[in-house]
DNA sequence: AATACATATGAATAGTTGTTCATATGTTAA
DNA sequence: TTAACATATGAACAACTATTCATATGTATT
């Protein structure tokens, strides 16, 4: 493998791009965050059913989800007073499926 | 697809794992650690030149480096005062890719 | 219109995280 | 063995994050 200690700059991508990328990676750096994308996996549930499985208050849930809006993970349908979230990018699947992987990797 | 509001139980994955996976994430959750990560991609990069490449102190990259240690994303080989690091996963290379295909997903 | 239900949000707070500064450890060369 | 270099680490602090609590918004039912 190459060997660098001086010299050219290797970076190659922006700070910018940085920011936002640790953004998105923050999103499944917290567990509760973690057990909610996973509930969320080929099904979409309502707030109310996500606290209850999750053992949160309606109102931490909520908070949550809001950044996961933000982020775009999750998506949403209202249906009367409900409103379902569900995944809103395969992406996250896979980066939930490989994070699996790498624990795997981590107990050997 | 498949609609829940009650009854039960959905969990997958235990509380524990989730912290588990959620600790290994958060290392990619911070825009430094993302640059280092990257810099590393088919390199071995040593402390000094990191901390230069990044802009950041000696210090400062040196605690990050150990964050990154602990949770098995970059690995070391010492050569006489130099320490080199590189990428201890190729999950860790495959995860900052779908990170760049997330984030055009997001532009559209 | 009034009540109950479902979700969202702002403010406050406790806990966590990343950096700096000072210093320690380890290695090489003189 | 002393000096210089390379890296690591502990303590302190500022910044950030996740939850709670109180309340607001929105929808359906009576």
């Amino acid at each position: 493998m190459k060997r660098c200690d001086e010299g050219a700059n290797l970076e190659i991508m922006t700070h910018e791009d940085a920011i936002e990328l640790s953004e998105f990676y923050k999103m499944v750096g917290d567990s509760n965050r973690i057990r909610l994308l996973y509930l969320l996996i080929d099904k979409e549930i309502c707030v109310h059913h996500l606290a209850e499985q999750l053992g949160m208050s309606q109102s931490a849930v909520s908070h949550q989800l809001r950044l996961l809006r933000q982020q775009r993970l999750v998506k949403y349908t209202k249906d009367g007073k409900k409103i379902y979230y569900s995944l809103d990018d395969e992406h996250v699947k896979t980066i939930l499926n490989i994070g699996l992987e790498h624990l795997k990797h981590r107990e050997e």
